[in-house]
DNA sequence: AACAATACATGCGTGGCGCATATACTAACC
DNA sequence: GGTTAGTATATGCGCCACGCATGTATTGTT
C-alpha cells in the first residue's frame, strides 16, 4: 500500500516500542506511568526504567512519538514529568505491528495453542 | 498456578522462539524448513538463518525443544537436515506466550489499532 | 557441466536490554 | 520535622540476541 510506505524499517518493533504506542494510543503519558499501566495491564515481564526511558529518547529522535508541553491535564501532575505523545506515523506502524502480533495469534489458535474462539 | 512453575523465565520469548515453537506444534521440522514456513506464512521481517541456527541451539540447550532421530517421514528428506521436535516444556512456554500476545492484540484492538471483530 | 537452491555453521559488530546506581522531588507517617 | 517509601528521570556497564557476511557441502535444475 502507498501510504504505507517507509514503516517496514521500523517493523517488527521491539517489545518496549509496543508497549509505549500501545499506551501513547489512548492519551499523553510521561516514562514511569507507562511502565504502570504495563504492570496494571497484567505483563508478566515489565521493561526495566533504564529501558523505558532510553526507548523513548530512541523513538521520539525517529519520529514514532514526540514530546509533549507539560500538563496533559493541569490540575494534576508532578513537575519533573516528560510527557510524549504518539504520531501519525507512530499510529500506523503501531496498526501494522498490531495485525502483524494478531496473525501471529491466530497462527496459535490454528496450532492449538490457544482455545477456539468461544464467545 | 503449580504447572506453570518455572516458565516464567522462558518469557517473554524472542521473537525467532516463539516462531520455531509454532512451527514445531505442528510437526517435526528443521531449520532452513522453519524458515522457509515463517516465509510463507507472510512474515515481513524473517530471521536470519545465523539466528535460526544459534536459537535452535539454544532452545535445545535450555530444554523448550529436542533433537529428533533423522528423518520424520522416511521417504523424503536431505540427509543434511537436523530435525527438532517441542517438548512438553516448550508446549507450555508456548501457550503461556501465545496468551500474552492475544491479550496485548485485544489491547491493541481497544486502543482502536484493529478492527472490531466484525466476522 | 554449471548454476541455483538447499542446509548448516560461525566470526564479527551493533544495539537493545536488565542491572545497578545516582539524583531529586513528593507524600505519608508517627 | 524528620525518616521512609514512592515517584520520576538519567546513565554507565556488561551481556547476548540478532543481522550481516562468509564458508562449506550437498541436492536439484537447466
Amino acid at each position: 500500500m502507498d501510504r504505507d510506505r517507509g514503516i517496514d524499517k521500523y517493523l517488527p518493533l521491539r517489545r518496549v516500542e509496543f508497549h509505549i504506542l500501545l499506551s501513547l494510543v489512548a492519551g499523553e503519558r510521561h516514562g514511569y506511568g507507562i511502565i504502570q499501566e504495563i504492570e496494571a495491564r497484567g505483563e508478566t515481564s515489565v521493561p526495566d526504567v533504564g529501558t523505558m526511558y532510553r526507548a523513548l529518547a530512541r523513538m521520539a529522535e525517529s519520529g514514532l512519538i514526540e514530546a509533549a508541553p507539560r500538563r496533559p491535564a493541569p490540575d494534576t501532575g508532578d513537575e519533573r514529568r516528560n510527557y510524549y505523545r504518539i504520531t501519525a506515523l507512530g499510529r500506523r506502524v503501531a496498526r501494522a505491528e498490531a495485525q502483524r502480533l494478531e496473525l501471529l495469534t491466530q497462527a496459535a489458535r490454528l496450532g492449538g495453542l490457544l482455545p477456539k474462539e468461544v464467545k
